[in-house]
DNA sequence: TGACATACATCGGTCATCTATGTATAATAT
DNA sequence: ATATTATACATAGATGACCGATGTATGTCA
């Protein structure tokens, strides 16, 4: 059973900024990609991932361009650019401090022997 | 800097319900201790607090009382049910699985040293 | 040549939070 | 006295983010 929507909602721009961080890649990859690290328990849709890349696109925190693949089938990329890396450092430290202080509560009303 | 709405949004739930875990209290105490357990990183807002808290009693997940406080005012206290303490089993469960997957992607990007 | 995976794209609906607003009471200050 | 502030609960409407549905197009394989 994949995670809960609203629990994702907060996180997909740092997990696809992640991702780019790491060389420049293309929508349908990005996809699989999240999955597989994942588990399985991120499972993108395309309907979330396109909009956010253009976004991003529009704020200048990636730069998308065409290239042919091996197959001859041409393919949109994505690199993550200055600003992009930017809003990732942001987006890393505010997950960061979120989820230490979720677990502050959580763990501080549950004892761990639940 | 308080935390982005969409990152809250998933785990309000599981925060509320952590609260009264450890023993009934009333809407706006809650709001309080929230911000005072997380170094005023989460500040839930009474539009968003009490709207849950009807939702998970409409549920069964807590039980509403009234009683009347040392300096005569009368405050509605809310108390989990069974069936709340299995929902937030559930939630934390889903959580811990969520962030450490989270973090794989993150870590696994973004050296240490980033 | 039909089926399927790949690959990109957009629209509309849903859902959760916040802002704003309203009510009421107790405590405090002027 | 009375104005202000903090406490305390409540709801309506706006906003924002994801997802489901759908559409297009191409390469591969049987």
């Amino acid at each position: 059973m994949p995670i809960d929507k609203a629990l994702m909602a907060g996180s997909t721009t740092l997990l696809v900024l992640s991702l780019l961080a790491e060389g420049e890649k293309y929508g349908y990859q990005m996809i699989a990609e999240l999955a597989r690290r994942s588990d399985n328990t991120f499972q993108l849709k395309e309907g979330t991932l396109y909009p956010i890349l253009h976004a991003l696109e529009k704020e200048g925190r990636v730069k998308s361009f065409r290239r042919e693949a091996e197959n001859g089938r041409e393919r949109k990329y994505y690199r993550i650019t200055p600003a992009g890396l930017a809003l990732l450092q942001d987006k890393a430290e505010e997950w960061r401090l979120f989820s230490e202080k979720v677990n502050a509560v959580v763990q501080g009303c549950t004892p761990v022997g639940a």
